[in-house]
DNA sequence: GGCTTGCATTGATCCAGATCAAGTCCATGC
DNA sequence: GCATGGACTTGATCTGGATCAATGCAAGCC
């Protein structure tokens, strides 16, 4: 897999979507490309933060320790997804730990750079205001789908957020434990409900791990 | 109880710290006084968000309803502190609901203007990045504070991080029922872990409410 | 005063999902 | 090829905290 060019990667990025061409060209010029193998980690909660994260390829697992060794998948980053972002503007030490789960490139835009950036880019401000709102109320949604719905409500909405592909199947984007502990389910209970729904016949699970929505209307209604 | 002057609220205010007098009393100008009774509601999820708040006095309770009606409380916001912040800064429908646990007063930024304000005030821009990066810091925090922990170390947690009063005990901010359900539990549940704290003399409960903490280290320690 | 309403405490029971334990099925490296 | 280990499934069992239920208690109200 070939980077891609870092112009590329941030046209692409949620984030600075609504940036003009030449504001970009800024981040651009700021930003490193940085590669790692799977397994690989970026950084660890609590020590300081190096930059803005952005996903080229690969997929990043963002997660907390908890005091008994337990871990908390917060975020599983796929391509043009961001991470550190909050750390990186509040100039704390991070909060969670990142590693690589495949193999991956990230693009970084160190921490100094940036906020040196930010003292007199007002535009870039507003963007990563609005954007960092987005991130809040994701973070929100997480928290009381966790708290207010039971475990087949969460994997069913979860399920129906993700973009299905040509053949009209879904392909999860991270192993299946990673998911699981990200909904704050242990890897059993993901695949005792997967295995549920389809015996209901709502989802048809394939040997190859890919998932199809035979009933989406059911699906739907699960995560009501 | 008499409300204070807007210059007051937001000086106090740790969101608008940070910002030199001058900054501040352009806020003020745009700032409205707003006063409700116990059980008002101030907006609800879905609704237009109307703007930024700060409470003056009094206690607001703001939650999200889940789909067979029940509810969790993101947060309890007492004087000094701000909501619906999110929503204003990214545009979007509030994602939660605000009702007065009892008689209160806020001041409230209404959205358009602080919009307006935002287009053009690089400072104030800068100043709520960060604001909003401890916010998310925040939910990160009580999010895997549910995953994480279990109900004794999430009860020992909160109490550890109240302040203590003139006689080294502990007023708990709202109602207990609120904070178990904050903590997302029942207050029974809440009810019986203070019980054994009791008994395992770490705290000491009084009929009026007040909580001591007779063994400080030890309550540490459950909090891990 | 008596009445209502809502919070809090305590006990008894229940259950969703965790944990423990096997076993299967690849992918990787030697 | 064969071994090793990790991801996934499936079954049996356990448990933390929820739920249900009863009671006490204080505040507001007529």
């Amino acid at each position: 897999m070939q980077p891609r060019t870092a112009a590329n990667v941030l046209q692409s990025c949620g984030l600075f979507r609504g940036m003009d061409e030449r504001q970009r060209s800024v981040l651009e010029r700021l930003s490193v490309s940085q590669r790692m193998k799977a397994g690989e980690q970026l950084f660890s909660q609590g020590s300081s933060c190096p930059g803005l994260f952005v996903v080229d390829f690969g997929l990043v697992r963002v997660f907390r320790l908890g005091h008994q060794g337990q871990q908390h998948v917060l975020h599983l980053c796929g391509p043009d997804q961001t991470f550190a972002e909050v750390a990186a503007f509040g100039d704390f030490p991070v909060p969670a730990s990142a590693v690589a789960v495949q193999d991956s490139a990230c693009l970084m835009i160190p921490n100094d750079l940036l906020q040196r950036e930010l003292a007199t880019n007002h535009d870039l401000c507003r963007q990563l205001l609005v954007g960092m709102s987005f991130w809040v109320r994701h973070f929100v949604q997480l928290l009381d789908d966790i708290v207010l719905r039971d475990a087949t409500s969460r994997i069913a909405r979860y399920l129906n957020d993700l973009p299905t592909d040509a053949d009209g199947q879904i392909q999860l984007p991270a192993p299946k434990k990673d998911i699981a502990n990200h909904l704050n389910l242990t890897s059993e209970t993901f695949s005792r409900v997967l295995r549920r729904l389809s015996d209901e016949e709502i989802l048809g699970l394939d040997s190859s791990g890919a998932i199809e929505v035979t009933q989406r209307e059911k699906l739907a209604n699960y995560g009501l």
